[in-house]
DNA sequence: ACAATAAAAGACATGTTTATCTTTAATTAA
DNA sequence: TTAATTAAAGATAAACATGTCTTTTATTGT
């Protein structure tokens, strides 16, 4: 569904919401094992999400690391979409019509809608601490072997 | 969703089981400028669906091109991701977790798996001849400007 | 100031996707 | 058998995705 970096921005964002404060910030080091991702490349990608884009901070220097606002960690997962120029795809059509709509539908267009309507749901509704609090708990999981 | 190579696939499929049978065969450059795709690009997308895979015939030579048997026409749509080689993302985890399960579950799954069964209920549910018939009649479109 | 630590930035490498163009092979009709 | 037509096959190329490695910058503690 999602590219690589997808997938690693998205288990990174909540492995750092569920771990770390402006007190306890992580190490890309240990976010990498954690999430179970090339650090290198998780490295670039959390760059890239502490750019413009506010939903991670970084320190430099000795104790420093990322870490999330409690206002960032209330962000939807749609947010983290946006940031990695995924989300268009919950606005495109399955057989890739730029045009595609309601007046002039695609042949998969009045049955993928309704599904459609679910995933932006899930993405919209969904925050990033409600993920992150699950992990916490156990329930979930962002690194399986 | 889906890489261009199957947008391509798709509509390339969707136009030759609308437009042609064994008596009227489609050629290629027919196939791409009703569908709105590079030409050539097509070509090879349509090659690879009359490979090992049974989903589209062809023909060289004078009167030649591509058709579809009307058993083929009755295939799931599904069959062409598969021939194009993008059905995994039906079993994927939206992290990305390989072992992603019911025991053990990431943050999404959960929710995520209700809305995985039905794309998976719709791209099998969904035949090839089914969404085409709609294509002649008028009321959904394969190419839009 | 200096050394240590950590992210940021940049250069580089490899593979895949998305194409385009040319040549070959298959088929038909004259 | 020759010419025309059409898909198949192959070579090439640009852009992007994925990843590694090195150097620079920011910050902290001594």
């Amino acid at each position: 569904m999602f590219s690589k970096s997808t997938e690693y921005a998205l288990r990174a964002t909540l492995y750092i919401a569920q771990k770390g404060s402006e007190e306890k910030k992580i190490g890309i080091g240990e976010v990498a094992k954690a999430i179970g991702s090339p650090q290198s490349f998780t490295a670039k990608i959390l760059q890239s999400l502490t750019k413009d884009n506010k939903i991670i901070c970084s320190i430099s220097g000795p104790h420093g690391g990322f870490y999330m606002t409690d206002k960032a960690k209330k962000l939807p997962v749609r947010s983290i979409l946006e940031a990695m120029g995924e989300d268009e795809f919950l606005d495109k059509c399955v057989l890739g019509l730029d045009k595609c709509s309601e007046s002039k539908p695609c042949p998969m267009h009045s049955k993928y809608k309704i599904i459609k309507k679910q995933l932006i749901g899930l993405f919209e509704t969904e925050t990033i601490l409600n993920l992150a609090s699950n992990i916490k708990a156990g329930e979930v999981f962002i690194k399986l072997k």
